[in-house]
DNA sequence: TTGAACTGGTGACATCGGTCACCGGGACAC
DNA sequence: GTGTCCCGGTGACCGATGTCACCAGTTCAA
């Protein structure tokens, strides 16, 4: 999809950069709900079919209230989506991308997990309908397209469509357990080991062999600092489970 | 309610002792689904309206849905409710008294948080109804008082009553943001905070100004050793923030 | 070209917390 | 009594990790 909206902008003459947000209507009688984002809106209709590839359970009916009532948005890479404090007006299902969503103390940071395509966001989800802040930070990590949903109609819709309710129970329940992970791995392991597993997580979830990443960055996820990955990363080259080459990390 | 109960088991004559496990069927045609606590049954009819005390927002239809298919029963103090690995038959709804949830990794624990009344445990929920076994621990803190749902029913119950639908949603936000404060205090706090917090916490939840509570026990729920409570209590106690009392912690 | 900013690398050091060994006091059973 | 636990208390020690200072190479813009 990300590829056919840049031939859609490029067709256009447009003069955005990867750094524009571009913004479509899924129908021109969209409602218009706050958006935090820096944007600038490109009214373009879109295939409510397409919608449904990425997210096949959805019904017909729907779909269609969704393309009445949604907005689909594509993000680029490093953009805030939420904020600790913030208010949540709309709830935002990621189609294609990645978001990663983290928690900070004090310029201390941790990563907790990963939001892929077909997913969405739980605290922007119970933030939105409780209209209750954001416990969390939520960041673009690669280009992202999101479905936006407006927290007052999704209310409606958990109780109206059962695939929406099951799909927040799932989303839930998914997040519970990778938090169980992390506290899991805070608790238990020592830095050689979440190193690793990060490492190997991010490697899946971005499907790269050699990741390029900064040690300043990957100490921010695993709320360290950036000297202790410099070592830890040394030694688990010298154990001969990476790889640091000038391209990037290599996971062997 | 347990008062209540107590009253009863006196009046009969029984030769129940405080841990002797107890257990009314709402009603006499109710479901016997599998229990996995030692138990002695006891059949004793109990009236909706007292369940209604506890759960106000269950309509009557569901009340007598749930007097059909599911169980009261009162379980002492230091239970296993549920462990790690294990399938989840029935889904707990606490009345009265205190559960307490904890991850373990090698002899080493954690506490997650504390069911409360009118609270629910989501892991069961999720593990009955998904078929996938626990992932966390469960004890009785205090004598408890249990509602037991069928995880079959309870499918079909959350899809049709949006009380109980509800009920879940809440009780997972409320297990995400106490996790995610978990994950926050395991990271950014030093034990002589943790520990405080800890003390607090558990002043609040038990009702009580002085608490009884062995160094060992505690070291258990943060996930440490002994002589590290012992020095840091130590600690607190010099600046002044406690006293330790022969009959136990006295928190100022 | 030059200077600034960023990156990884490294040694020295402090701190926290986990481990071990051992002690004395109290409770309790025999 | 006496032996056996359990409990809290303590000192010694060590490993992991956070912090600080500093360096050299690279990139990039002025």
């Amino acid at each position: 999809m990300v590829a056919k909206v840049k031939r859609a902008i490029k067709k256009r003459g447009a003069k955005f950069q990867a750094e524009v947000l571009s913004v479509w209507l899924i129908r021109s009688r969209g409602c218009k709900f706050l958006c935090r984002f820096n944007t600038r809106s490109v009214d373009m209709p879109l295939e409510i079919a397409e919608i449904k590839k990425y997210l096949p359970g959805f019904s017909t009916e729907l779909l269609d209230e969704i393309a009445v009532h949604g907005l689909i948005k594509e993000v680029p890479e490093g953009v805030e989506i939420l904020k600790e404090g913030q208010y949540v007006k709309a709830i935002p299902i990621v189609l294609e991308g990645l978001v990663k969503v983290f928690t900070r103390v004090e310029e201390k940071e941790l990563l907790l997990y990963y939001i892929g395509p077909a997913q969405s966001c739980i605290m922007s989800f119970s933030a939105g309908l409780s209209n209750v802040p954001s416990r969390i930070f939520a960041f673009t990590e690669d280009t992202s397209v999101l479905l936006l949903l407006p927290s007052g109609k999704l209310g409606q819709w958990v109780k109206q469509y059962p695939q929406v309710n099951e799909l927040f129970f799932q989303q839930y329940n998914l997040r519970y357990t990778e938090m169980l992970d992390t506290i899991n791995s805070l608790l238990f392991d020592r830095m050689d080991q979440r190193l690793y597993n990060y490492l190997l997580e991010k490697s899946r979830l971005k499907g790269e062999k050699v990741l390029s990443l900064r040690h300043k960055q990957i100490a921010g996820e695993l709320g360290t600092a950036r000297e202790v990955i410099t070592r830890v990363m040394k030694r688990l080259e010298q154990e001969g489970k990476l790889r640091q080459l000038p391209e990037g990390i290599q996971i062997i």
